[in-house]
RNA sequence: GCUGGCAUGGCGGAAUAGGCAGACGCAAGGGACUUAAAAUCCCUCGGUGGCAACACCGUGCCGGUUCAAGUCCGGCUGCCAGCACCA
């Protein structure tokens, strides 16, 4: 009888083993095959590892070492997002400094992270706060800068009053703040901004090229927000200027029956003397302006506005002079700031259009109700009507037609727009990357030479952020005194920091040579290495992360200093783990479980066997520490394998199809994110040897490789305990024989009009006759009536249809 | 509202490409072992009826295609996620 499994001896040993073995260490042999999978680096929060961080990382971990297994050069490594708001939150509750705090908090996710046997390469550890790493941070953000693609402007931007910091555009989630919670409010500040938005068409066409799951592409493509459509201009009646507008509709033009400007239009501050309501229409733009993010979209289904009284405008297409609104759901932030509103097709002009009684005029047919009732936005099945040389064009037609028409006249052009906004890329922190700016009087914004990089950051008194929205580096003036490199004279730094999201734009590029100091990596390894084959992540960083990353690595390969133009071929997403109540662990709901305790308890391998076999890797899943103890059963009953073991080199020939099912099951599962099947058929095969109470060296061997990757530990003291050479890790994955996948005889259903009625063992390619023959023999005087048809599938059923 | 996805036992979930629904695990019930419990092992486990062989029903709802539908088509309902006054 076998000792009785001690997960804690096991794992601690091969933990050991594996370490002084750098069983896992990457090779710098750039003539093998090469495999890059990467998972999102944590932030080291001070809670330690959550119970969601393994399974992406077991996820991984298990396409990693079979790679490795399959003969292929393998990166999987592991470093810290560490930069960030908790930190310097914590270092300012508890007065240390916020290098200490994440000095601690990454020395316990290691520790976490390597009880829990990943097949990382620590050799390549990185962290996005060491000078080391954040001095080629700062160095993209010089690239960005001498490209144009980063500037400095006064601009309304989200104010965390919280957080007293500002916020992208994307970490403001229902207007509050994506991390705290607290109310965002808009504050204008002069801030540094990244021109995404030059890079929106490159962003949107390089997703037809990677192999990202449909979610991820489409939430990428929303966020875009890519439309087509036209601008065009419309007289003021009598006046010099043009009102320009956006629509993506320019076939209704005829429809116009009245335009509406946001309420921070510039027209109106210009034409204050002829606005005879002036006075009105100042106090809605206050009242516009006063509300919150929050207010602005969660209670915007009721229509609001003013007519301004002594504008209208001409529309350029019949002449009709029509009146000019001000209204706030007129957004100056996209388009022109301004529209034609086509109330009879647009849901929104429709609202405000019967809200204040104005006009709806059908230019599109087709509406089983008539638009006096309800708007008509179909553009598929409508016909051009009351807009004289469009009226009988279907809708795509009359917008092609329009646009020719616009454009001969010049009073319009075909146009496109994005949601997508620049990316805000100031922090008024401390715990974050200086930006590598001065700021001269006669020279203006000067980045500093590549050579005083890194700009390190200084050491403070204070971490906290002041209310006038200054950030902590700002009281330091020993620092903030400089020269400008331009011109000598005296200059000031750049005082704001980077966002978190800097160090995560470009980590995966400096784990392919880490230690480089003369570039962010080598060409060589950079040629190698990229793309990363498999990148793995949450959906919550699919607008953040996931696209601001890829715009830095499009324009580092527009730079040519990255060989490929999208940095990850494909993306996969996995689901949270929920606590055992179906709700979202948190301290609150008293319902989260702790790694540590689960390892302590059950054994690291238990810990990723369970997390793999919990559902759907894409879905989130319910905590159960039922669920864990079965897989602990589980590997208990592979720990008494060894009590059944007997020679053999072969499989033994009643489980030879079972062997090569399961080998096939398990190699192509671990590739297609189904892991709770693979396990499942593991544990259907070990049943098998069960039934026969035996085991052999062959089958053994190829099942602990099987599971290897799943449960790493386990199987190697296995293999070990019988005398086996080497390591499981050093084996190669087995194969299967597609042809030995079927058994040679089979059971196949035998129905009568669709119904199963009984059994019948035949050979696997059975000819039909003879198929239909013995399944009409089992049948016996269950078959009445006349035989219709007689259908035979081999391998799966004989249906016998009678009447 | 728009976009994407999902809906299967008491529970988590299986089911290639339209071909025996419920693999695997959990929970539950029964039994063996034990002074006893735990652990372990064996059996049962979608519903209804039946001593049983077996019959009928059953994959959110309504309809359709087919010899055959969880799977395909049309129409709903509910839930989850993302976006949301983007003209």
């Amino acid at each position: 009888m076998a000792i009785p499994y001690n997960h804690h001896e096991v794992e601690s040993k091969w933990q050991g083993i594996w370490d002084q073995e750098k069983a896992f260490a990457t090779s710098t042999d750039y003539s093998k095959p090469k495999f890059y999978a990467l998972v999102e680096f944590p932030y080291p929060s001070g809670q330690g590892l959550h119970v969601g961080h393994p399974r992406p990382y077991t996820a991984l971990d298990i396409v990693a070492r079979k790679r490795r297994m399959q003969g292929y050069n393998v990166l999987y490594p592991m470093g810290w997002d560490a930069f960030g708001l908790p930190t310097e939150n914590y270092a300012i509750k508890n007065h240390i400094h916020p290098r200490i705090v994440t000095k601690n908090n990454v020395a316990r996710f290691k520790d976490q992270l390597h009880s829990l046997g990943y097949s990382f390469d620590w050799d390549r550890e990185i962290n996005t706060t060491d000078p080391e790493y954040y001095k080629w941070t700062q160095w993209i953000f010089l690239k960005l800068f001498k490209a144009g693609l980063a500037y400095k402007t006064e601009m309304p931007i989200n104010w965390c009053t919280s957080c007293k910091v500002g916020l992208a555009n994307e970490e403001v989630v229902n207007g509050v703040c994506e991390r705290c919670g607290s109310e965002v409010v808009r504050k204008v500040k002069s801030q540094w901004m990244l021109k995404i938005t030059e890079y929106a068409d490159k962003l949107l066409e390089g997703l037809d090229g990677v192999d990202y799951i449909e979610k991820v592409k489409v939430s990428q493509k929303n966020w875009i927000g890519k439309s087509t459509g036209a601008e065009v201009d419309f007289q003021l009646a009598g006046k010099e200027d043009k009102l320009r507008v956006y629509t993506t509709r320019p076939d209704t033009l005829f429809g116009a029956t009245y335009m509406v400007i946001s309420p921070e239009h510039p027209l109106i501050d210009k034409y204050q003397a002829e606005i005879k309501n002036y006075a009105d229409v100042i106090a809605y733009r206050e009242m516009a302006a006063r509300k919150s993010d929050f207010e602005r979209t969660e209670l915007a289904k009721d229509k609001t506005g003013v007519q301004i009284d002594g504008l209208s405008a001409i529309n350029p297409v019949n002449g009709k002079e029509i009146p000019i609104w001000i209204s706030d759901y007129v957004l100056m932030s996209y388009g022109t700031g301004a529209i034609m509103a086509v109330p009879a097709h647009d849901e929104r002009d429709w609202d405000f259009a019967k809200k204040f009684g104005l006009p709806i005029i059908e230019v599109v047919a087709g509406s089983p109700v008539p638009v006096q009732e309800q708007v008509f936005t179909d553009v598929q099945t409508g016909i051009l009507v009351n807009s004289e040389f469009l009226n009988g064009l279907s809708v795509a037609d009359a917008k092609k037609k329009i646009i020719e028409f616009l454009e001969e006249k010049g009073i319009g052009t075909s146009k496109t727009n994005f949601k997508l906004r620049d990316w805000v890329f100031s922090r008024q922190r401390y715990w974050g990357e200086p930006i590598p700016i001065v700021k001269c009087e006669k020279c203006g914004f000067v980045p500093l030479d590549e050579s005083e990089l890194p700009l390190e950051l200084p050491e403070v008194e204070s971490y906290m952020p002041t209310d006038n929205g200054e950030s902590p580096l700002a009281a330091m003036t020993d620092w903030v005194n400089t020269t400008c490199p331009c011109c000598g004279g005296p200059a000031k730094r750049e005082t704001d920091t980077m966002p978190q999201w800097a160090g995560s734009s470009w980590y995966f590029l400096r784990y392919t040579d880490p230690t480089n100091k003369d570039a962010l990596a080598s060409k060589e390894a950079l040629k190698y290495w990229l793309p990363v084959d498999w990148y793995n992540g949450g959906m919550e960083h699919t607008t953040l992360h996931l696209l601001y990353s890829r715009f830095w690595h499009r324009f580092l390969y527009d730079q040519g200093v990255v060989p490929t133009p999208e940095p990850y071929q494909k993306r996969t997403s996995h689901g949270m783990i929920l606590g055992s109540n179906g709700e979202k662990m948190s301290k609150s709901r008293g319902n989260v479980v702790n790694p540590d305790d689960i390892v302590q308890d059950y054994g690291a391998d238990t810990l990723r066997t369970y997390e793999m076999f919990i559902g759907a890797f894409d879905l989130s899943a319910a905590w159960s520490e039922d669920g864990v103890k079965g897989c602990r059963r589980f590997l208990e009953r592979v720990w008494k394998l060894q009590d059944i073991l007997v020679d053999g080199d072969a499989y033994s020939a009643d489980l030879e199809t079972k062997m090569h099912q399961v080998i096939k099951k398990v190699s192509l599962d671990f590739e297609t994110l189904k892991y709770n099947t693979a396990i499942a058929a593991m544990m259907g095969l070990i049943n098998e040897f069960y039934k026969k109470n035996s085991i052999t060296k062959a089958e053994y061997k190829t099942f602990l490789i099987l599971l290897n990757p799943v449960a790493p530990h386990i199987t190697e003291e296995l293999w070990q305990a019988v005398g086996f050479e080497g390591r499981v890790y050093q084996q190669t994955w087995p194969n299967y024989d597609e042809a030995k996948t079927v058994e040679s005889t089979v059971e196949i259903a035998v129905q009568i009009n669709g119904k199963v009625k009984t059994t019948i063992m035949i050979a696997k390619d059975e000819a039909q006759a003879d198929a239909i023959a013995k399944a009409k023999e089992a049948l016996g005087d269950k078959l009445t009536g006349n035989i219709v048809k007689e259908i035979y599938v081999p391998g799966r059923l004989v249906n016998i249809v009678a009447k």
